[in-house]
DNA sequence: CGGTATCCCCCGCGATACTG
DNA sequence: CAGTATCGCGGGGGATACCG
């Protein structure tokens, strides 16, 4: 079975939001990625025919809308439902941050969903816009593949790549994952990090200085925890 | 795997709420049922060892609160966490009857949930608190099993039965179930159901014309659907 | 009343490979 | 880039029976 038999709307609701994965399409929907394969970034462990299933049920529960370019490319989007559907996944990530949070647990960590986090909320106007800005970030506790990334700032646009894109690095910062998570979530702060030698920066005085307001944060680090 | 591996709140509180279930069993808390049975029949199609498995782990993520009286008999209760989850999901099922509404699926229909639902609505300060008032429902279009059953009313409390109690009935209603379960949430009303012949009274006068008010809706009657 | 225990099925989901 | 196709398994969960 399915459903649950209910008339109820909770109940009709809980089929569509109840449905692995699904909450977290929608946020990333609403987070602004729009393609699948930005979709997959997002949700590195979503195998793709699964995000494919997801999509289409979203899709005939009228929560997410698609659209053919006529290039050849696929959008998706969040439908007028999608949108109020969203606001309240972001309520729910409140409560989360609230109530939910344990003590980020090893499983959670995750260099390549933290630069894809990072890469979407940077600040890009701290940035002259008519010079490339990269931006390297060494993680000291990865091994060689996922050690080094590359934030690619040009043009008023991000990219985040593991391969050096061979552009003279302006700024890096030297941390491990835990850490760099920890102050991208909230829960500790860039200064407090530097301090403690959990951090290091190199690069320009001024973006030294300016970091805490360049590199953005994650939506919920303002909220306060309950406990 | 169990979790998403994301730190993200969103995430965190998914693992939670996207358990099957889950958010059911939340509602049923928020909408004043606190024994175990008491849940089993918001829920008639969870089988009790789920049921159990649930209010676990919703009492190990800090929504649930469990106390055992004196008696013997357990209580459950939200916690602060889970009242606010709670809203949620409330808000959820606005959600769900705005957006979600499907045409009323026969698989939807039960008579049991929709009595269980009416007696926990219904308002009590329309009957004479010296006097017990019993309330016949009959579903014409349901075989002997299911077919009568009996609210009740009795010194503030509200009881439903499906065995004759022996108390000579004051008012009876007799109609088929979705068409009470349409008026029930709103989609009909109990007059234009009476015109059409679909609903009929028997009984005091008084009652016939009270019946608007004091037979409940369900919480998300008054919501306007979006489509 | 307030749950456990057990059994077993089935299908959701993860993994991997592949195509237009 | 944007997905499909296929396969196999694990365990979630439904059913039922049973205890305190």
């Amino acid at each position: 079975m399915k459903g649950y038999g209910q008339f109820c709307p909770v109940a009709k609701a809980a089929e569509i939001v109840g449905e692995r994965w699904s909450i977290l399409v929608i946020r990333e929907l609403a987070a602004g990625s729009d393609s699948f394969n930005a979709l997959r970034k997002g949700l590195p462990l979503l195998s793709p025919s699964l995000l494919s299933t997801r999509l289409k049920s979203l899709e005939s529960a009228g929560v997410v809308g698609k659209t053919t370019l006529p290039r050849g490319g696929t959008r998706y989007r969040l439908t007028k439902a999608g949108e109020e559907l969203a606001s309240i996944v972001w309520e729910l990530g409140t409560w989360g941050h609230r109530w939910a949070r344990s003590d980020l647990s090893e499983d959670d960590l995750d260099p390549s969903m933290l630069m894809w986090d990072i890469h979407r909320t940077l600040r890009k106007e701290y940035f002259d816009p008519e010079q490339r800005t990269v931006i390297l970030v060494e993680f000291t506790d990865y091994a060689s593949r996922l050690r080094y990334w590359w934030l690619v700032i040009e043009k008023g646009e991000v990219d985040v790549c593991l391969k050096d894109p061979g552009h003279e690095v302006s700024f890096q910062i030297t941390t491990d994952v835990r850490t760099l998570t920890a102050v991208w979530m909230g829960d500790s702060t860039m200064a407090r990090e530097i301090r403690r030698g959990s951090i290091t920066l190199a690069g320009p005085r001024q973006l030294k200085e300016d970091i805490g307001k360049w590199l953005g944060s994650n939506f919920y680090a303002s909220v306060k925890p309950a406990r």
